[in-house]
DNA sequence: ATATAACAGTTATGCCTTATAACGGATTTG
DNA sequence: CAAATCCGTTATAAGGCATAACTGTTATAT
């Protein structure tokens, strides 16, 4: 899973014209190779833990969030609801959380992790933390806040496009 | 497809904690939303084109690279051979390269640009030229340049793990 | 030179992610 | 109370990505 072939040793010298040039200059392309290697990465990483990075995702969100319902932390990853059922029902499975029927509203449930839940999230993140730092060692902390915060920027374009019907 | 709800919207105040906190100090989250941003975006600008992010990238290193192979495709877009013959197929079959036989190696396929398909990469790197902009809009060109640059810096970890056997 | 290994492209297959339509039960709204 | 909305769910489909295994071709080694 882990194991790519490396084109810049196949390539010899090392230093040829790159065959993705015209494709390097658009940051998309960049940004989809990085995180491919961060998601390879990753996978690795949360493996030994029985987690994929959406089921952690949710357990993270769970766990800073105990209570909340199965749609609201679908909006929180930007997950489709259908989605979410799966993860849900893989995290109690695996005895991470518990479903709870709602105060108030017989139709939602209420999310909550266990102990065995929060344990697992403490020595999941301390993990997932270490490869964040491995995978960003050649930033330095000012270009790596930068990093996020131009990704921030980017993200938030979408929830401009509201006055200027661009997209339909 | 690029209709999503907006939780800042549905927020009302707008000012929330966001549940997604502790997952925000992850770089590779972030990456994860806003190229998830990118990819909504980027697949209107490309479906009138006929092209999908895949396609459309095959497309430009062709291009870029007249008479290439189709594993020499597949390295430099870091795809598995056995993913690429349905794309090479779906831009054989629009009409926008040529899978003419190698020469010196009838093994292998030489893969070169139609006009029709110098045509549209003209047309299609302009709308994604646009696209990338406007995705970028929020970061002045220094920033800009940053960002790529960190995340080659990101990518090239990966091609570091050589010496010390971390990973399988 | 000939057997063996390595390579190019392909097929088949499977898993994960993402997206949509539609349903039943519950709740809110008019 | 009726209608619209919401919650979680099922079914379904498409796309991306990875692996094993096969055919034909080329390179290597004895």
């Amino acid at each position: 899973m882990a194991n790519r072939a490396d084109p810049a040793v196949k390539a010899g010298s090392g230093h040829e014209p790159s065959r993705d040039a015209t494709l390097r200059s658009f940051t998309g392309y960049s940004m989809k190779r990085a995180f491919h290697a961060i998601q390879a990465d990753l996978k690795d990483v949360l493996e030994p833990f029985g987690l994929r990075m959406l089921t952690f995702s949710a357990l993270v969100v769970i766990v800073d969030n105990p209570g909340l319902r199965q749609a609201e932390l679908a909006d929180a990853l930007v997950i489709e609801r259908p989605n979410m059922v799966l993860i849900v029902d893989q995290l109690v499975a695996a005895g991470l959380i518990s479903r709870a029927p709602a105060e108030g509203d017989r139709r939602a449930y209420a999310l909550r992790p266990t102990e065995e839940g929060c344990a697992l999230y403490q020595r999941a993140t301390a993990a997932v933390r270490a490869h964040d730092d491995r995978m960003t060692k050649n930033l330095d902390e000012e270009k790596r806040q930068l990093l996020v915060s131009a990704l921030g920027l980017i993200e938030a374009v979408q929830w401009e496009e509201d006055d200027n019907g661009e997209r339909s």
